[in-house]
RNA sequence: GCGCCUGUAGCUCAGUAGGAUAGAGCAGCGGACUUCUAAUCCGCUGGUCGGGGGUUCGAAUCCUCCCAGGCGCGCCA
């Protein structure tokens, strides 16, 4: 809706451009003002366009309002030091619920991203141990990010990085080797650095039974075969805990299969060929800090094993000939030294860096009883997101991680967010859904007869300021999503929905849907009916369930 | 030492592309169910936007310098 004003006042100042022979005016950029009293929409050109041209704002935005001629303007008029101020008819704002009601869940999209190929890579957990909690933050905002970005019109590919390469799955093959003899009563010495987890010694017991004959190998091959076979089953395991939190997947790309198909070789000897490759104290460098990174890197070590750099320059080549335009990595925030490395490497290969772009997930901080909960994964003291989801339920989980901006850091008490389960804001929206659904129900077993459809009721008994403010925050949904999209910020739709049901619940505690009067009773129907559309729209968008009871 | 992030009400956090008198939730106090779900609503209380300077019609937002906290600065991943 506001996206027509906008269009308007644009044609407009073109217009008024050409007729006082200005330069053209900046964007127009049309929000919501504060105050009731300044009308629906506001625009600040005046004081832009002013500015450009040493002009005072107020002649300025005089000139526009004079040209403004819009059947569904009822007032406009400067304000203040020059803002451009509008109010609009009642039948503006029908016509909004009206758009709703037709669009259904298709509402709020938009062509922002015209079709766009980006991708999203998200969670990327090294397959050596079970999903913690600090993993649920990225899996939600990646996952919802996702999902926002399709809604704005984006193809979206969502994409887990298996780290089944290199060190991590030596040592994983080691402890389970470990734990096997342990369990055939074998006296052995646990490796300093290996996976203490309790889930270690559980699939030790496991190998042994699927893999009968695995401990008459020699010990490099047990524990290839055991790091193999334990990376599967570990990442299967993920796969589970990921479905029960609701996220989902197009690609799983393996990290060994670069090694396999001399990806990582080709990719190195590729930066080789344009010169930014040199050999000092054994190792292969590559001259990252001539793309602005700090210092240069190895990619290969001196006992000709690459790096995990390495790995990573051929990931990201791969994704760009992949054809994205667009590359969102969503990393933990104690990988940000790595961006500037991995943006010098695309640029080294001849992409523009600009591309990637990545979202750092501050660290959660899990307390127990305002008590942090120490984590490591090799130590093997951890809460897994299936606990978490299991203890506090996965919509209270993924709305509680989704309400704060990623990069602030976050706490999560356990016994808060149990306690707390009821007093949880995503309740409260989910609440607002149940509440219309079971206004409809009420209707039913009343025998009032529903509408049919619900474009076709008759709109305009709606007059209260109150169903105009809540039509106006539903017109503003797909504003919402095109700005939560442009700028990667999933955490805005909690807001918004929060927003949204405080708006209907106010309403519902002061005025009656169910009236005799039919007229007024199915104009209420269809806002409620409109409301709800929205609701379980943002829900969705935010992998949280919308229930029709509670 | 260098780099990134953060600092807003007692607590946890928003603040939508620099806009008009800085907002929610929780906590505290007081009210509202014979009427569509009280997991709700209504009212009150609560602020040197970490601090100083600067940019301009206008700054929580941009620049700069400090202060505090987190993270990172490996031939680890």
């Amino acid at each position: 809706m506001e996206r027509e004003i906008q269009k308007h006042l644009s044609k407009v100042c073109i217009e008024v451009a050409k007729e006082n022979g200005w330069p053209n005016s900046p964007e127009v950029m049309v929000s919501y003002p504060k105050e009731k009293r300044f009308g629906d929409y506001s625009t600040n050109v005046a004081f832009l366009w002013g500015k450009a041209m040493k002009l005072p704002p107020r002649e300025v935005a005089q000139k526009v309002v004079e040209r403004v001629d819009h059947p569904d303007i009822e007032i406009i008029r400067v304000d203040g030091p020059g803002f451009i101020n509008l109010t609009m008819s009642l039948g503006w704002w029908h016509k909004g619920l009206r758009e709703v009601l037709s669009q259904k869940e298709g509402y709020g999209s938009s062509s922002l991203g015209r079709g766009e190929r980006v991708q999203v890579e998200f969670v990327s957990a090294n397959p050596t141990g079970p999903l913690h909690i600090g993993h649920a933050r990225g899996a939600a905002v990646g996952d919802t990010l996702s999902r926002l970005l399709e809604k704005a019109g984006y193809s979206v590919e969502r994409e887990y990085y298996v780290n089944d390469g290199g060190l991590q799955m030596r040592i994983l093959g080691q402890s389970l080797l470990a734990r096997c003899k342990e369990v055939m009563g074998v006296p052995v010495e646990f490796p300093e650095d290996g996976y203490k987890g309790g889930y270690i010694v559980e699939l030790a017991k496991k190998a042994l039974q699927e893999l009968p004959d695995v401990m008459d190998l020699p010990e490099d091959e047990a524990a290839a075969k055991l790091s193999r076979w334990g990376a599967e089953e570990i990442l299967n395991g993920i796969k589970e805990d990921l479905e029960l939190f609701n996220v989902d997947f197009d690609n799983w790309f393996s990290e060994a299969s670069l090694y396999e198909s001399g990806a990582v070789e080709e990719a190195v000897r590729e930066l080789e060929r344009k010169g930014l490759i040199y050999e000092a104290e054994d190792a292969l460098w590559f001259a990252s800090s001539r793309f602005g990174d700090d210092k240069d890197r190895v990619v290969r070590r001196s006992g000709g094993a690459y790096t995990y750099l390495a790995a990573d320059i051929a990931y990201h080549r791969n994704k760009a000939e992949r054809g994205f335009t667009k590359l969102i990595d969503v990393w933990g925030a104690d990988h940000h030294g790595y961006i500037p490395r991995v943006r010098a490497a695309l640029e080294a290969l001849g992409y523009d860096p600009e591309i990637l772009k990545v979202l750092l997930i501050q660290l959660v901080n899990l307390l127990r009883q305002g008590k942090p909960v120490a984590m490591t994964t090799r130590g093997g003291q951890f809460v897994t997101l299936r606990e978490v989801v299991e203890e506090v339920g996965k919509d209270a989980v993924r709305f509680m991680l989704l309400t704060r901006k990623c990069d602030a850091h976050l706490d999560f008490d356990l016994e808060l967010a149990k306690e707390q389960s009821e007093e949880n804001p995503v309740f409260y929206v989910q609440y607002a859904h149940a509440r219309i659904c079971s206004i409809r129900r009420t209707a039913e077993e009343r025998g009032m007869s529903l509408p049919e459809d619900w474009e076709r009721v008759d709109l305009s008994p709606l007059t209260l300021e109150e169903e105009k403010e809540i039509i106006k925050k539903l017109t503003a949904f797909t504003g919402m999503i095109e700005g939560a999209a442009r700028s990667l910020e999933p955490h805005r739709i909690t807001y918004y929905l929060h927003e949204l049901a405080a708006l209907f619940h106010g309403y519902y505690n002061r005025n009656r849907v169910l009236l005799d009067d039919e007229g007024l009773r199915n104009a209420r129907l269809a806002l409620s009916e409109g409301v709800a559309i929205v609701l379980r729209e943002g829900l969705r968008l935010l992998g949280v369930s919308a229930p029709t009871s509670m």
